[in-house]
DNA sequence: ACACATTCATGCATATAATGCAATAGTATA
DNA sequence: TATACTATTGCATTATATGCATGAATGTGT
C-alpha cells in the first residue's frame, strides 16, 4: 500500500518514514514558514501521531525548532548549517565568487550565479549591489527559466526537444506584462542567445529587474551554470549599454569555465 | 537494543530509521564533504546494508547527491534551498541586515550577526567589507564562545555560573597564541565587557583577525545575539579606534533591538 | 591482462520498530 | 467554567526497516 499517487515519488526500495519526514519539511516554505502539527497533518495526508513523532525526531536533531510563542514549527538551525558545508564546498560557487565581487566592485552591479536543475535553475552565490543590497538571501532560491537571463542561457545551452520538454513541463508561467508567454517568442530569443553568446532579461521577472547572462562550462564543455549581473551599470541601465556589459559578462563566465577546467 | 551510547542523543521515543538519516548527514562537514558508503558505515556504525539504503532514499529527496567523478555523495541542492526557506524567516536576520549593510557602505568595515546556541555560537547574517571579501560563507558556520567578540558578548550576558559551565563542557581551545585559555583572564574581560557594553577580539580566533561586538536584545530585554563590525575601520585597525568603533556597534545593535522590540 | 580486493546494490526472511487507534493531557476560546 | 481544538503517549499490530548473503561493478597490484 506505497502511496506514490500522494508524494510523487517512486519509493520502490526507499525508507519510507525517511521519506515522510523530507515530505514534512518540504512543507516549510516562504509563503508557509510556520506550521503546526495539524497543519502538517493536512498537507502530507498522514496521521496527527505520526507527523507528531517525526516531528518530535525532527526537533530533537534541530532540524526543526519550535516557537515557543505560536507554538509553531519552523525550520532549524542544523538545516543552515549544513547548507554553509554545502555552499563552501561548492567548487563552482567558490571559483565564481571572485568574479561576483570584482564584478561588483568595478561596475556596482549585483552580480549572480545560478545553475541548472530539472527544468529549473537555482542561486548558487549571489553579491549585493552596494547600491541596492537586498533584505533577503536569494542562494537557494529556485527561479524558472523562460523568465530569467540565467534561464534563457541555460535553455540555449539545450537541444530544442529538451526546450519543448521543459516547456511542456514548467509551462510559462506570467510574473509581469513583459513576461514572455509565447514558446515562439521564447524560442526567436534562444536563438539570439545562442548566435550572441548573452541573454537579456528586462522586467519579465519583476518590474524594473534587469539581468544580462552568459553561461559557465565545465570542464567537459557543457554549460552547467550561468552568471548574470542586474541592477545599475556604473549607476546607468543596463539596457542602455547591454553590449559593453554582455561583453563584459560573457569575459567573466569564460574566466570561471576556465577555473573549472574549460579550455 | 538503543544505542543511545553511541549517538548521544536519548532516543526515547524517536523514529530511529530518521536519526540515523541525520547522523549521516552530520558526517558531512567542512573537512569531510566528500564521503562514500564504506566512510559512512564506518563513522555510524550502521550496516552498509542500511546506509546503502538510507543514502538512496536521501538521494532521491536530493538531500544528498552523487559526484558522478568521484563516486563519493555530497549534501545535495534541497539542503541549500531549504536553508534559504529558513534564512529568509527569520526575522533577527531580516530586522538586521539593513544595518549590517549601513555598517559596510559607512565604514567599510565586514558586518556580523551571530546567534547563542548551546554553548556555542552561529552566524545568521554577514556583509562582506568591499575591501576583503571572503571567499567562503561564513553563515550556518559554528564557532565557540571563548575566542569571538560576538561569543565575550553572548557569555557576558549569562551568569557566572552559566558561563563556568559553558567552559566545562566547551572547554577553551587555543586557536592562535592570543587565544585567551584562562577563565581568569577570560572572566576579566567579560566584567569589562559588562561595564563597557561591548566586548573586543584581537586575533584570538584566527591571526590578524580583529572585531568588536554588542548583544542584541529580544523584546524580552535578553541578549540572544550579538553583531559585531570586523576588518579595517575606514581604513584604519579597529584596535586604534576601538572606543569610536565600539559606540557605534553599540548603537547600531540598540537599533536592532528596538525593532525587536525591546525598548 | 588477469586475479584479487573493495565497494555498493539488492532479494529475501525475520524481527524490530513504525504507526494507527484511542485515551489523555494540554491550550485556546467563548 | 465549559467547550473545542490541538498535541502527546501507551499499546497492540503488522508493516517495514534491516541484517545477511549474493552478485555486480569498479579499482588495484603483479
Amino acid at each position: 500500500m506505497l502511496n506514490e499517487e500522494k508524494s510523487g515519488k517512486s519509493s520502490a526500495g526507499l525508507t519510507q518514514s525517511l521519506c515522510k519526514a523530507f515530505d514534512i519539511l518540504a512543507c516549510f516554505t516562504a509563503e508557509t514558514p510556520l506550521l503546526r502539527i495539524t497543519d502538517i497533518t493536512r498537507r502530507v495526508g498522514m496521521t496527527q501521531s505520526n507527523v507528531s513523532r517525526l516531528v518530535a525526531t525532527m526537533t530533537a536533531y534541530e532540524y526543526l525548532e519550535k516557537d515557543e510563542d505560536s507554538g509553531c514549527y519552523q525550520l532549524g538551525r542544523k538545516i543552515i548549517t549544513l547548507s554553509s558545508v554545502a555552499l563552501n564546498h561548492s567548487s563552482l560557487r567558490c571559483q565564481a565568487l571572485p568574479e561576483l565581487f570584482s564584478l561588483e566592485q568595478k561596475y556596482g552591479v549585483g552580480a549572480n550565479l545560478a545553475v541548472l536543475d530539472h527544468g529549473s535553475m537555482y542561486y548558487l552565490a549571489h553579491v549585493d549591489s552596494r547600491n541596492s543590497p537586498r533584505m533577503y538571501t536569494m542562494v537557494g532560491n529556485t527561479n524558472p527559466l523562460h523568465c530569467t537571463a540565467i534561464g534563457k542561457v541555460l535553455l540555449s545551452a539545450m537541444t530544442d526537444e529538451e526546450i519543448a520538454a521543459v516547456i511542456r513541463e514548467k509551462g510559462m508561467p506570467s510574473f509581469t506584462y513583459n513576461t514572455i508567454t509565447s514558446p515562439d517568442v521564447l524560442m526567436e530569443q534562444i536563438e539570439r542567445c545562442r548566435r550572441l553568446g548573452y541573454s537579456v532579461e528586462y522586467g519579465e521577472h519583476a518590474l524594473n529587474s534587469a539581468c544580462i547572462a552568459a553561461g559557465i562550462r565545465n570542464r567537459n564543455g557543457k554549460v552547467i551554470a550561468g552568471l548574470s549581473v542586474s541592477g545599475k551599470f556604473l549607476g546607468e541601465s543596463l539596457q542602455e549599454h547591454e553590449e559593453r556589459v554582455a561583453s563584459i559578462v560573457i569575459e567573466s563566465a569564460a574566466l570561471i569555465s576556465n577555473k573549472l577546467g574549460c579550455i
